[in-house]
DNA sequence: GATATACATTTGTATATACAAATATTGTTT
DNA sequence: AAACAATATTTGTATATACAAATGTATATC
């Protein structure tokens, strides 16, 4: 990827200010990738990541706002994400009985073979973005990405 | 920044998914950072990334394919960005005399001068992103992005 | 020169997101 | 128990974005 090239710039920019637009850049990129990927299944990043997270729950009903504290983007509007995944049967909703204020939230079996499917497509995306990648490089990415 | 912290998960991923999810979280910090600063302007990201544009220009005026080209995050709809720019009087906007299906966009004064403020905003919440990196870090991590 | 094709932009529509306000329930204070 | 504050979710509104269709203009082909 040439950040120059993908702007069509021919300017030196600040070294930070460049490393912020590559940093824009690759995740416009594997945003696309991964949307792409979950295409076929019609659920968007954030409806897919809302399921892993009810899956990780083994079982366990989550509410509204665990769903919004374990996103990787946060939103205000978990309500109607989760809106969307009922719609598709992938989750069912209930008013929490011992505290009528808060809802649980349940993967179904429906929601959990889809997902099983979407794992393998989103897996195979990775695997593509990161392909010129060895191990050792990914570790010192994500080194340097703790520095933010 | 501690990627399992933040999205709450004592869960071990593959280092491939914990590096994508590490580039959206990175991503949403700086945007939301780089957001702030310009609030006090009332721009988006977007559109202060149009005015640097325009101003690159040096007086010639860029039309909306050439815009779009430029743009770090691709849109639909460079004609609505470029009507909130219009409203704000920070551009104006002709119908190319040579090409009539083209239009000219040019900075204006009160674009350049309101630009130069934004960009102080900017470069400041810039420095304050990347304090922890030193300039070879920095390198580096550019380095290692371009593999993308 | 009429018709078709390509080009540049605009508009419509649906969904996504951010932020604030509203609603409903529970807990606390007096 | 009434009044108030805290909690959890929902709804409203405005803007952002993606995608497709529509519009207007220019170019090419017959």
């Amino acid at each position: 990827m040439n950040v120059e090239e993908i702007i069509k710039t021919s300017k030196k920019m600040p070294l930070e200010t460049r490393t912020l637009i590559h940093l824009t850049l690759v995740h416009n990129k594997l945003n696309e990738l991964a949307s792409n990927a979950l295409k076929p299944f019609d659920v968007s990043l954030q409806q897919f990541n809302v399921l892993r997270i009810l899956r990780g729950q083994q079982g366990k009903p989550a509410n509204l706002s665990t769903l919004n504290d374990r996103m990787v983007t946060k939103m205000s509007n978990t309500t109607r994400l989760v809106d969307k995944l009922l719609a598709k049967g992938y989750v069912i909703r209930n008013v929490c009985p011992s505290n009528r204020r808060k809802v649980e939230i349940l993967i179904t079996e429906k929601g959990t073979e889809a997902l099983s499917q979407m794992d393998k497509a989103v897996a195979e995306a990775e695997s593509i973005i990161v392909q010129h990648f060895t191990k050792e490089e990914l570790e010192q990415l994500n080194t340097l990405l703790d520095k933010f």
